[in-house]
DNA sequence: GACGTATCACTGTTCGGACAGTAGATCGCC
DNA sequence: GGCGATCTACTGTCCGAACAGTGATACGTC
C-alpha cells in the first residue's frame, strides 16, 4: 500500500470541508480506539456508557437511559437486550407503570466497573496525551463550540 | 423531556473523560447533520465520500478507494454494491489484473455532484459558523492534534 | 366513565463499521 | 515451470445508529 505514502490526510480532504473531514477521521479513530480498549472487558462501544450510567444513577427506565445518552429509544432497546443476554443487566417490569421496564446493573456486572473506568481513563489519556492543562481547555472549548454549532435550535 | 434541562452535557460526562465524551457527542451530531443534509441527494453518509473521490480521481480499484478513505475493504465492497444498485457507479473487471474490479462514477451520477458539494459546503459552514479565520485554524489544529494522538504508531 | 392523546418499549429495515475467513488471481523466487 | 506468499474482492457475523411503524398502557379532558 505505497509504504512511502505519508500518513497525511488525503489531498481530497483539502477542499471538501477540512473541518468536517477532520471530524470524520477523528471520530472513527476515537471509536476504534475505544473499541480496542473495551475488548478486554467484553463490552462493545457505547454499551459501556449504558453500564456507567447504571452504576452511577442506579436502576432506571429505558426512556431515562435513552435521554441520558441522547440516544434513539430503539438503539437503547437493543443495547439493553444484548447486555441482558451477556448478564450485565436485568430488566424488571415497573409495578407502578405497566409500560415501563426498569433496567438495573446486575451484581455480576460490578466487577466490570473498574475495568471500564480504567479503559476510559486510558482512552482519555491517549486522546489528550502531550497536551498541557491550557491546551486541554482549548480542546474542550473547541469541541463544545462545534457541538453547539451543530445542535439543532429545537433541542 | 424536562424542557428546563439545560443543553449542557450530562453530569455523568464530567468525570468519565470530558474530551472523549465531547468527541462522541460531536461525532454523532456531525454525522446526523450530514445525513439530514444528504437526504435530498439520495445518498447515505460516506457514500458521498466515495462518489467525491470517484468524481475527482476518476475510475479506480476498490483497494485504492479503501486506502483513500482509510476504510475497511469489506465496508467499501458493500458501499460500492449499494451505489451500483442505485445506478451511481459501475464496476468493470480489470483487463490486466483478474483480481481487481474497476469502479467508475456513471454519467448519471454527475448530476449529483453539485448537490453533494453544496451539502458539504453547508455542512462545513454550519460546523464552523461564527468562527473567524484564526479560530478555524485553531479548530483544525486541535482536531489534527487529537487525530495524531490516536493514530496508532504502526500506521 | 369514555375517548382521544401521549408515552413507552418493541420490531422491521437500512446503513456504516469492524473482524474473521475465503476463493481466485498474481507475483516472486527457487 | 512450479510452488508458496501476497493481493483483491467477497461473504458472514456482530454491533451501533437512524427512521418508521406498532401495540399496550397511562393520562387528561370532556
Amino acid at each position: 500500500m505505497d509504504p512511502g505514502e505519508p500518513s497525511v490526510p488525503a489531498p481530497a480532504a483539502a477542499h471538501g470541508g477540512p473541518v468536517s473531514h477532520a471530524i470524520f477521521r477523528l471520530a472513527r479513530l476515537h471509536k476504534l480506539t475505544a473499541a480496542q480498549l473495551l475488548r478486554r472487558t467484553g463490552l462493545h462501544p457505547n454499551q459501556e456508557l449504558v453500564m456507567m450510567r447504571l452504576w452511577e444513577a442506579g436502576p432506571q427506565r429505558q426512556a431515562d437511559l435513552a435521554a441520558a445518552m441522547d440516544a434513539d429509544s430503539a438503539t437503547i432497546t437493543r443495547t439493553i437486550q444484548r447486555l441482558e443476554r451477556a448478564g450485565f443487566v436485568r430488566r424488571t417490569p415497573s409495578p407502578t407503570d405497566g409500560r415501563v421496564t426498569m433496567v438495573a446493573a446486575t451484581p455480576a456486572s460490578r466487577g466490570l466497573r473498574d475495568d471500564v473506568e480504567a479503559v476510559w481513563t486510558e482512552l482519555e489519556e491517549r486522546t489528550v496525551a502531550g497536551l498541557d492543562e491550557q491546551e486541554r481547555a482549548t480542546v474542550l472549548r473547541v469541541l463544545d463550540r462545534l457541538e453547539a454549532n451543530l445542535t439543532p435550535p429545537g433541542a
